[in-house]
DNA sequence: AAATAATTTTAGATTAGTCTAAAAATATTT
DNA sequence: AAATATTTTTAGACTAATCTAAAATTATTT
């Protein structure tokens, strides 16, 4: 049996695994988890006894096949429910993450390939992340960050990074959306914003923002 | 803040209060709740600290007008959910208890609303018990066991008391369901079993089977 | 109304997850 | 390479929910 707070953890460290290292260290995994070092250290220690992580001391944690494999189920409930809160009930983007991290929690094969079935089998949630399938399998988009793209060109928006109702509210005041294409107009050296182009509108945005907007080339 | 723990104690008080007296002792509970007595003195103490339940030392407990505000919430939540994974998931009525023990704890009024919503506002839960309206009125449905139906009269199923997988499996291999018309046609006063017609089939059926069908005259 | 039985409560211990404060190990600076 | 800073771990304590065993109360029987 594994506990909610295990599927946390386990969860946590799949992410940070993911952007970045990929052995995580303690300060990270207490950062993520509002916690501290002290409480991540004994449950490293749990989840390393129980075969979710490789765990040497004072060296970080890493997630075995058996600890990815519950991070991926998690992220794939995870992302399920979100299409069916904004799909079915009428979610906008910047509410669904909340909710969603409870459900994420329910154990019942068949109601996630239900849920799947009845929303025809998404492959992405609404901030484009992909949706891992039964197997664990996801289709990897090759995506740049907005920052990285280069002026002259023209993108796709195909994803974000940032999931906070707070960024997402500030897309949405800007029409910016999933699938806007969008033209790179000017990279400004000096704080790193860029000038972008679409649909009639011409805006700037910070390098912050920059850094939270993923494309695809179009 | 209400824990998951205390939000299970709340509702198996409220069941056990509904059917039956009004003031339910700490066996009960612990009976219900698959614990000991001395566990439930414990969480009864928390919970009339903290308001859901009047407590007298050795006197059992009753809910506060609070405590069944929450205790009909969950209710509420619990058969939206049953109701959800039967007509949209294809859950069988057998199939739905379980998980919607775990569904019925998630916070999120909107959720839950939309849920309502896609659901076209349905009156009652799979297994015929009436879903509490945003407000928590119910719609109360009169209605009668089979044990104490009148022979020679015709009925029409409309609820089940034993919600359990085993006994619904039980009616699907007989053909009953809600909304099937039954006429008594004897009732056996030797071992309190009924023979019962419906549908060009005639059965007899237990005590123990009659005492956990509702019906309703037509 | 005693005696006995059943129920309920208390006292003290246990587990999961957390904390603080101090110690140990590793990394960085000088 | 020694000193300092940072990170991580340990030790011991705390809370929520549970348990066992014993004590207290209430209910039932004789």
């Amino acid at each position: 049996m594994i506990t909610l707070t295990e599927e946390n953890y386990i969860k946590a460290i799949y992410h940070l695994a993911s952007n970045g290292e990929k052995t995580v260290n303690t300060n990270a995994i207490a950062a993520v988890m509002q916690t501290k070092a002290s409480s991540v250290t004994d449950m490293i220690k749990k989840l390393s006894e129980k075969s979710y992580v490789d765990y040497k001391k004072y060296q970080g944690a890493t997630l075995t096949d058996d600890g990815k494999r519950v991070a991926v189920n998690i992220i794939r409930k995870h992302r399920l429910w979100e299409v069916f809160l904004v799909e079915k009930l009428n979610f906008s983007w910047d509410e669904v993450h909340e909710v969603a991290e409870h459900l994420e929690h329910i154990k019942s094969d068949k109601l996630i390939d239900e849920l799947d079935a009845l929303l025809e089998f998404p492959s992405h949630d609404p901030h484009g992340d992909p949706i891992p399938d039964k197997e664990g399998n996801f289709k990897h988009i090759e995506k740049i960050m907005l920052a990285k793209a280069e002026a002259g060109s023209t993108y796709k928006c195909v994803g974000v990074d940032d999931t906070s109702s707070k960024f997402l509210k500030y897309l949405d005041s800007n029409s910016i959306a999933l699938g806007t294409i969008i033209t790179i107009k000017h990279k400004e050296p000096y704080d790193n914003s860029v000038k972008i182009a679409f649909e009639n509108t011409e805006i700037v945005v910070s390098q912050n923002v920059a850094k939270n907007i993923y494309l695809k080339k179009v």
